[in-house]
DNA sequence: TGTACATCAGTGAACGCGCGTTCACTGATGTAC
DNA sequence: TGTACATCAGTGAACGCGCGTTCACTGATGTAC
């Protein structure tokens, strides 16, 4: 049975999760860098040892944070999705879904800056290992990405739809927020007025529609 | 007198190029965070000490690296531009200049993944004693964003340009070459298909050129 | 042309830090009989 | 309902590492006289 109540036992119960959420709240202050093993054992008040009873090590604990970040954005993104008005018109309707969607996604990043950054990034494993023939496709689910991609989808098969280019059209729109996102949150934008940043993402909101090629 | 001959002297002559050239070499080969002083000082066979005659610390050393970085990402676009034919038709002329330029930054992306991050690495300040008052507007210079920006503008003045938002534009278009370059470089998409990876660039370019708004 | 001396540009040893990880261990838990 | 015992989930000390940085120093250089 799990030590569902509180009581300070020797056997904590859960201690994977206690040593997950640790570490989500060290990146979320201070991104994927500050996720550091001792760290998050220190603060569930564990010695650093009995974590890898859950981990293989500080690699799987930051890969754990990384999956737990790209769910909080995804969801982010179908919030902001959820709460923008629908419309008559279909095509307007399916555009705005795209537009609400990446300001969800680009919104998660600038408050979120440090979930958002550890949500893209690399474990750095030895240097040159991957991209085997093996697996020489993309990553197979990154959820913000297939919610973009359906979206622009369905936007452009209302309007002159290039089905051969789905994927790539995908990636360009992509491309766009999440570049948006860390010149915003971590590159030469990110002292940008309020002003100028939402001028910014405007633009580049109207750049992904327009390229979305449904005119 | 610089010592411009070999000779090991105990005066090494040139002490500072050599260690920033050993740091563009260590970022080359692992980014930002692959740049550590003594390793550097090491590769110049000098104890790390001697840095300290000829830079601030570990940091002053990031930054420098970070400026030659920059520099060479704008010579690739600069070089990618000056090798693309003109046109009579002038939007043409200038669409390609815009579609050059980015192929020149993403190519740079590609080949040189460490400088590329490293051109874009924030050397961790104090977190939160950034962005003050008296700096609101964004970095005075990163000329890759400069040269986008005014090829951009040019081609906006050929069509029906948005003069306000020239700076805007230029954010959105940064961002999906900046977005496309890490995505590939050290992203979800870095394990793209030689295919694949074309194919996202041709849609972003696509989107660039659509969003820049000349029709 | 010499020489004393200030300054410059290095050396080498050490400090303190915090990390990831491993080791041998022990206390708590639950299950077979 | 007890009890022996296997297993699970922790502890605490230690290792080795490499880093940035500081200290007191010394060898080389160049300049004033």
């Amino acid at each position: 049975m799990a030590a569902t109540s509180a009581g300070k036992t020797y056997h904590h119960g859960d201690l994977r999760n206690a040593l997950i959420c640790a570490a989500v709240d060290l990146a979320a202050d201070g991104g994927p860098e500050r996720v550091v093993l001792r760290e998050a054992a220190r603060r569930v008040g564990v010695s650093p040892t009995a974590a890898y009873r859950h981990f293989d090590g500080r690699g799987e604990l930051l890969r754990t944070v990384r999956a737990h970040a790209r769910r909080e954005l995804a969801a982010a993104m179908e919030r902001a999705a959820a709460r923008e008005p629908g419309a008559d018109d279909a095509v307007l309707a399916a555009e705005r879904r795209v537009t609400a969607l990446c300001r969800g996604y680009v919104g998660f990043a600038v408050e979120q800056p440090g979930l958002y950054r550890a949500a893209f990034c690399v474990p750095r494993p030895a240097p040159g290992a991957e991209c085997s023939q093996d697996r020489p496709a993309a990553e197979p689910e990154v959820r913000a990405f297939t919610l973009l991609r359906e979206a622009l989808e369905a936007l452009a098969a209302l309007g002159a739809a290039r089905p051969d280019t789905r994927t790539a059209t995908g990636a360009a729109a992509w491309s766009a927020v999440h570049g948006l996102s860390l010149l915003l949150v971590d590159g030469p934008l990110r002292c940008l007025s309020v002003q100028g940043r939402s001028l910014a993402v405007e633009a580049t909101l109207a750049m992904v529609v327009s390229g979305a090629g449904a005119r």
